[in-house]
Formats: structure tokens, sequence, C-alpha cells
DNA sequence: ATATTATATATCGATAATCTATATATGTCA
DNA sequence: TGACATATATAGATTATCGATATATAATAT
């Protein structure tokens, strides 16, 4: 199944910090890392990657760093900021409200 | 915390769908109902609600009717439809698939 | 050799869903 | 009478996604 777009907003910047938190990546990578590890259901399109990317870095979020890969390609690779972290944990906590949220209406826990 | 409105985008409609799954409601109740189900996460505002009331109709998920209330207030009270119910099925699969995605990644089950 | 595909980054315009602000009108309570 | 809650509605601004397009190099297939 493919995953509306707009259901999408909201959570992609969370998703890219929380790998980042990981570890250093370069833009494709983190679009192939997120396919591998939701099963395909997302796949992050390259339109949307690479703004988000440069207005996460216009934040102060995230920082790049131009480098040689093994095989002589140019990559760019981002790291998470101390602000990004104090960040990415207010879009957890936030993401985890909402899901919770959301679960209770459809779980009609009604009568408080 | 206030939700972040793009967290929002995509599954309002559903929210909404499944509220009239249960029973027929006018606007302003499914604002106080996902209020208060949610725990006050949700406050859904009315200049979103009604356009998408609108649009449900349209694409015939919703039925509405107008009639007096025990007040004497004219109110406009919506069901949902068998497309709609169809839909609204449709909707919660792609809730729980994407829902499980994101906790996927954020707990970081990657080795597959 | 050459063509295609995968890797890698980037920008632009279209689309869609939210919000705020505003408008209208009625019922309730002080 | 005035303030607030109820009830529906529309317009404009904002924002995040996508598809399309562009560029360039490495790897693979024909």
């Amino acid at each position: 199944m493919k995953i509306d777009k707009s259901l999408m907003a909201g959570s992609t910047g969370m998703l890219i910090l929380h790998l980042l938190a990981e570890k250093e990546m370069y833009g494709y990578e983190m679009i192939e890392t997120l396919e591998k590890r939701s099963d395909n259901t997302f796949s992050l399109k390259a339109g949307t990657l690479y703004p988000l990317l440069h207005s996460l870095e216009k934040a102060g979020y995230v920082s790049s760093r131009e480098a040689e890969a093994e095989n002589g390609r140019m990559r760019k690779y981002y790291s998470i900021t101390d602000e990004g972290t104090g960040f990415l944990e207010g879009k957890k906590s936030e993401w985890s409200l909402f899901s919770g949220a959301v679960n209770k209406v459809l779980e009609g826990e009604s009568c408080v």
C-alpha cells in the first residue's frame, strides 16, 4: 500500500533527524535506510529530502561536510547538532502524543 | 503540547469518518468529541472541519440532513455512507501501516 | 564501444491540507 | 444589555509533499 503524502507530512523531519542521531549519513543513504527499515512502506522522494535537509541545516539542526567516498564519488555527509538533538526529542514526544490520541479516538475510549 | 498541523494532515478525514461510523453527528459535536476523546490533544478548527465535511459529502462518503434540535436551533447532521465505510477501512489500514513503520524506524529495527 | 541503470544532489511548480481571521446568526446567562 | 457559547461558513496565507526535470559520475549489460 502506498502511504498518502499528507500522512507523511510532519514526521519526515523527525525520521531524518532520528537517523542522523545514530550516525552521520548522506542524503541518498537516508532514502535507502528509511525504505529498508520501514519494509518499503516509506519511499521518501529526493525532491522532498534535499530541500528538507537544507532547511534543517539553515535552522541549525544539522551540519554538513563534503567528502570523497571510497569509490571516488563526492558525497555530502550530514550530522545532527546539539540543537537538533533537542528538537528531535520534542518531535518524538509530539509524535507519541499524537499517535496515542489517534488510537484513543479509533478505539473509542470516549467515556471519561 | 500543541500538535503541529502538518502532523494532523491526512488523518483528520479518517477521524471524522470514524466518529460518523459510530453515530450521526453535527459539525460542532465532532469538534467537541475529538477534543474530549483525545484528552485535549486535538482541537480541530471550524475553518478546517466545515470545508472537510463539504468535500467528504461531495466525494459521496457522507450525507447530510438539516434538522431542528431540541433547543430550537438548526443543525446539519452528517452520516457515513456505504462508500464512506469502505473508504474508512482503507484509511485505517493505511494509518496502521504508517504508524507502525514510523515506530519501526524510531525503534531502529534495521538489521533485517 | 555504447547504452542503460544506479548513484548522488539539486531546483521548480503543482497540489493539498492545515490554520487564522472573518462573517453571520441564535441561545444562554449575568 | 452585553458577553459568551453554540453553530455553520468562506477566504487567504502558509507549508509540506510530490512529480518532473536537470546535472554528473560509476557500474553493468549489450
